[in-house]
Formats: C-alpha cells, sequence, structure tokens
DNA sequence: ATCGTTGAATTCAACGTGGCAATAGCTGTC
DNA sequence: GACAGCTATTGCCACGTTGAATTCAACGAT
C-alpha cells in the first residue's frame, strides 16, 4: 500500500525502457508478443498502476467534470446527479460535485475556478446568481447551465420550458373544473429565474381561462423544502378563501403542501387537487400520489455531457452558446384524478 | 478561456523567477513586499491560476477521495453523500462519487485502484461484496467501509449497532402490543451484513417477548426501493394471516409497504403499526409519519473522513483497522402511535 | 554487395510545480 | 576593509508520463 511503482520501476524489471512500457499500457504502438508478455509480467509483479495525475499534467486534462448543484440531499439533485454520474462514466469522466447550498459567493467561486478543484468542465445549476451575472463572469472553463433562464448566448443551457410545463400544469387543473388555483413556489427574493418562468406560465394558463391571477393566491417561499411547501399551503388554508387546487413548483414542495393538507383534513383531490413538477420517486407513492410535470432527466444528463464533450475536445470549434429545450410530461395520477389505478400522461415536445 | 498561463508566464511578466512567484502564490518563503505586489499585479493581469495536476504530481498526493455507493438518488445515500461532501471540503478535499449499482465487478474495480480514478482514499458502502472479499482484497489505498459487518481487523468501519438498533425497533412494536410483527427486507441472495444483522436483532427481540420468529413473517426483498416493499407487503398482505405490525429494514422499503396498506384499504397504524430504518426526509412528511431508526448520518461522514484522515496523513502510524459504532435513536411517529404530534425519541449510545 | 524499407525499441524533452541548496545583496561588527 | 550573519531571490532537479524524433536490426529488392 501507497508505495507505488512507476514506469522505470517496471522498466527495469522487464529489462526494457520506460517509454515500452508505456507503449504496453496504452496499447500506443507496436510491441512485439515476447516483449509484451515479459513487462505485462512485470506489471503484475509490481502491482504497477499509472498515475493519473502525471497523465493529467501531461495530456492537460484531467477527464474530471464538476456538478455544482445547491443539494445533494434533495431527492431531484439526487436523482439528477446519479444520472450525470452514470452517463459521465460512460464517457470515462468522473464527476466531482459541490454542493453550494444557495450561496452566492460559493457559485461565483467554482465559476472562477477558485474552487481549488481541477476540472474540465462545470456543470452548474445556479441557484443565488442570475443568469446575467453567470453569463458575464469571466470563466477558465466550459460551463453549462441547468435551469434558470436563457443566459444571453454567453454560456449553453440545458433545460425544459419551464414557462410551457407550468402552464401545462394549470391547465390540467383548469381543465378539471377548479377556479381557485394557488400556486406554491415563488421566489421574489431570488430573481430566480426558474420560479419566475413556472410563475409566468401558471399566469398565462389561467388568463386563457378567463381568470385574472392574483396575488392572494402565490405563495413565496423561502426554500424548495418540504417544510416550505407545508408552511405556504397552511397559509392558504388559513386564508378567508380556500384554493380548490394548488400547483406546487416542485413536488417537495407539494408534498409538504399535502402532508398539511392531511394534518388540516383537506381531502385531496376532492377538496383540492395538487400539481407538483420535477416527478421524483416519493410522488409516485405517496398517499395519494402524486400528478407532476416530468422533465426528461436523463436527456437533460445527456444532453449537458454533449455540450460539455463539444467545448473540451473542440475548443477551437467555437459555435455560440446553445440553449437546449428537453421535453417534458404531464403524468396524471390520484392527486388530481382519484380514478386513476395506472399512470396516464401526455407528452409535449419542446417548442424552443 | 483554455490558455492557462503557468508560473513561467507571470515570472516573465513580473521580471522574476518561477520560483519566486511559486513563493508568492504558497506564501512559503519571505518575499519582500514589494516584490510580493510586482508578482501579485502580474498573477491578476493574466488571471494565473495552479495547475493542480502538477500539484497533485509532485506531492503525490490527489485531495480528491471517492465516495462509492449503490445509488446516488436513494434518498438515504443522497442524504449521507451531501454531509460527506460538506465535511470533505471541510478538510480540503474533493469527493468523486462512483454509483456501483449493486454490481460485485465494480466495486472490486473500485477497490483494486482499477477504476481509472486518482484518489488518496476510498469510502466505499459494498453491496454486492461479502465484507470478507473486501477485506481480503489487496488495496493500493486506504479503504473505509460504511455499513456491512466488522472486516476482522482487515479496513476500518464506520456502522450503527444494526442488531441492537432493529431490537430496538421491533421491540417498540411488541410494546405497543402487537403479536404478529413482520419483517421486510431479508436478502438471503446477497450475503449481505446489514439485512443479516438486522434480521438478527428482529427475531432477538421476538424471542426475548416469548415469541418464536417464523420465515413466514420474514420477506425477502431483491432491492431496497419502494416497490420491493411495496410488493412485499402485497405478499404479507394476501397471506392467510395478516400481521398487525412490520419493521421495514430502510425507510424506502417501509414507505413502499405504507403505499401498499393504503391501496389495500389497511390502516396505519390501527390496523398495522410500522417502522422503518434510516430516517430519511421523506418519512417525515409522509401520511402517517414514518417511526424510524435514526442513525447519525453526519457522526458516520465525520468519522468516515477521520479514519481516512488518519491514514493518508499519517501511513507510517499503522494502528489496527477500527471497528467505529454511531449512535442511533428511534423515533417515533404517527405510524406506530397515533397521537403523535411533535417526535418523542429515545436515545441509544452505541454498545461497542 | 548495397540501399531503402519496415518494425521494434530507445532517447530526449517537456508538461507545471515545489524541495533543496546555492547565490547575490545588504547590514553591522571588529 | 574583510567577514560573518542575515534576507531575498534564484537555479536545478525530480515527480511520472507521453509526443516526437532517433537508433538499431533485420529483410527484401535491385
Amino acid at each position: 500500500m501507497r508505495v507505488s511503482s512507476s514506469l522505470k520501476d517496471v522498466a527495469a524489471r522487464a529489462g526494457v525502457s520506460a517509454r515500452t512500457v508505456s507503449n504496453v499500457v496504452n496499447g500506443s504502438a507496436r510491441v512485439s508478443a515476447q516483449t509484451r508478455q515479459r513487462v505485462q509480467e512485470a506489471i503484475d509483479e509490481l502491482g504497477y498502476r499509472p498515475n493519473l495525475a502525471a497523465r493529467n499534467l501531461r495530456a492537460g486534462r484531467t477527464g474530471v467534470i464538476g456538478l455544482a448543484i445547491p443539494e445533494l440531499h434533495s431527492p431531484y439533485f439526487g436523482e439528477l446527479a446519479g444520472l450525470l454520474v452514470d452517463a459521465a462514466r460512460r464517457r470515462s469522466w468522473t464527476v466531482v460535485i459541490d454542493q453550494t447550498h444557495g450561496d452566492a459567493e460559493a457559485e461565483r467561486r467554482l465559476l472562477t475556478g477558485d474552487s481549488g478543484r481541477a476540472m474540465d468542465g462545470l456543470i452548474i445549476s445556479p441557484w443565488a446568481l442570475e443568469a446575467q451575472e453567470v453569463a458575464s463572469t469571466a470563466r477558465p472553463l466550459p460551463v453549462v447551465l441547468l435551469g434558470e433562464r436563457s443566459p444571453q448566448g454567453l454560456a449553453d443551457r440545458v433545460a425544459v420550458d419551464n414557462v410551457a410545463a407550468a402552464d401545462d400544469a394549470t391547465s390540467h387543473l383548469l381543465a378539471l373544473g377548479r377556479r381557485r388555483v394557488a400556486a406554491i413556489g415563488l421566489q421574489p427574493h431570488l430573481h430566480n429565474g426558474t420560479a419566475e418562468q413556472r410563475a409566468e406560465g401558471y399566469r398565462r394558463a389561467l388568463r386563457r381561462a378567463g381568470i385574472t391571477p392574483s396575488p392572494r393566491w402565490e405563495r413565496p417561499v423561502a426554500s424548495l423544502h418540504r417544510q416550505d411547501g407545508a408552511r405556504a399551503m397552511a397559509e392558504l388554508l388559513d386564508g378567508e378563501s380556500r384554493p380548490d387546487a394548488v400547483f406546487a413548483f416542485t413536488d417537495e414542495l407539494a408534498l409538504g403542501a399535502l402532508h398539511m393538507a392531511h394534518t388540516r383534513g383537506v381531502r385531496v383531490p376532492e377538496d383540492l387537487a395538487l400539481v407538483g413538477f420535477d416527478d421524483i420517486e416519493d410522488g409516485r407513492f405517496s398517499h395519494p400520489t402524486l400528478t407532476t410535470v416530468s422533465p426528461d432527466k436523463g436527456q437533460i444528463a445527456e444532453r449537458a455531457l454533449q455540450c460539455l464533450a463539444d467545448r473540451i475536445y473542440s475548443p477551437e470549434n467555437q459555435v455560440p452558446a446553445l440553449d437546449l429545450t428537453v421535453p417534458h410530461r404531464l403524468v396524471v395520477r390520484a392527486s388530481t384524478d382519484p380514478g386513476t389505478g395506472a399512470d396516464r400522461s401526455a407528452s409535449h415536445l419542446p417548442t424552443g
């Protein structure tokens, strides 16, 4: 343990040059069968492992990409991170994960490369930083944004069409005949593009149905945990007029709201129809199961990595920044449809 | 972007040697205020960042530790990974995460260092491999095991006392007067130490209460997802005699079981008391909220890192392998106690 | 017999950094 | 005025690897 051997050691043992050992290890040049075998034996005997730090130094690349997300323990980011890690491995990349906890300074450090992490590229889901600041920050490496709003051609971005998706969710509630449709999840303190877009889609659907959006039905939250959803729901239920439907901007908020509904004896979906956003695993087993907007997370992961790969491996090919829209679909479950046994769902292709 | 400058470039610009720039960057030797300022300006102008690959090569350390877990998207591992990432950052370490998906070959590759990842140490939660194999595998780096069974002094290990914890959970059910107590989560196909220990604790509690454990009440599962818990619960409910209590070996299994209970019209906790294990966030907001065994995850993360740090920074100090037991407590919620408003909980210190 | 060709293995250098030892410059002392 | 005792700065080298260029031997063709 610890005492690692180098090409030189193997070379000495096999009676060849270090370069030849390198060739055997990488299969890069022609090596006679006889020599190859002798070298291979020396490698096995010494338990040689290539030193990746040296390779990285030589190659000028680390084979590592960073993933910066607010919180790993939130189900949505956990699922996404899992998909990204696997997709990265298929490309022989390693993923280092950083949690920003919604701290603007932490996000800035990652972007400027002052984080002390060696990486070839960064996938970041900004939380505290506005798209504008992200886009204008001088960056030493390729960056892909997840979510947020379009960075005006200054960085690649992958996201669902949040406005359309929120519109779909709200329209679904309206189609059930609900008229007092509340929204949980606004974040006016954050200039958070995602929340603003979902609010916009929500209002758009209301207006199309002839309903005037009212601040009274729009509940802000401090963060996106179940606790915040529960609190927002409590406020709604304490109001003078109770909603008959709620669109929560994330499934976690929705599950918190559902919990509060149970606590207050409000029946879902009879008294209150509920829609979430993210399609996390929990929502498939909650009581009742949760209707939700399901973004294609696998495609988000795949596309984000593809963007990075293009920038990293073809830096000379300076294509303009991409703004990729990933498909989403509304998955209808029991929280809006008591008759739902199996899932029903309607697919939507990206409009962008 | 991309064209990164080196110590040499900065040195040329500042009119000093590369070595002096290095001294400024690291504060390692005395540098006059005047020179320091000139160098600092050059650094800022060129946007110089130290090359970590070169530093790693020079230092023989990477500052990276690996975390190998079955699945990042499972809530328990998501929470644990989040804690580890943060704790590692406090120690200026970077964490690379690998998902093994319960694949023995993947676990073996990580242990032998054939995974193509450069790291100074590895924290692994083995799934498919037996403790014996993990312990006996020749390893090029320090390893800490999470969970599983004691590796006989051949590797550090951090875990709760699974037998005692399972006993606590089962005893709680028995104390409620339940007598037909089932267990969900055995994994006879896996030689999985964790499942076996929890089964042992479950049986121990039964016997102490004068009940003879019966295979009829012990339901095996293929994996630990909600789906598996739901299936196992369906089997129990289809049996000729229904249980009046269930101890699920993980919260995910418990939530799946809870879902199935709802579907079949079984009331929890009136008809069926339910206890899980892990204390994941979901269980605090499920309906009803979930009684569970809560391992001190923060301490698991902290201790695992401390073990690694000791091995990495003091390799000469060959202390025998540690087997650390972390405290757990039973958190009683509504799934066993309908009167529960706020949590009640009993703390247990480790016995080891 | 000579020369070009091919295949196999080697040497050299460089990636960017930091440990070590050496040097240059400067002050104060006898 | 020579010298020790500092301080500030420098040059050299090695970490382990691989690209590029080179050597060496064997072989077939002329």
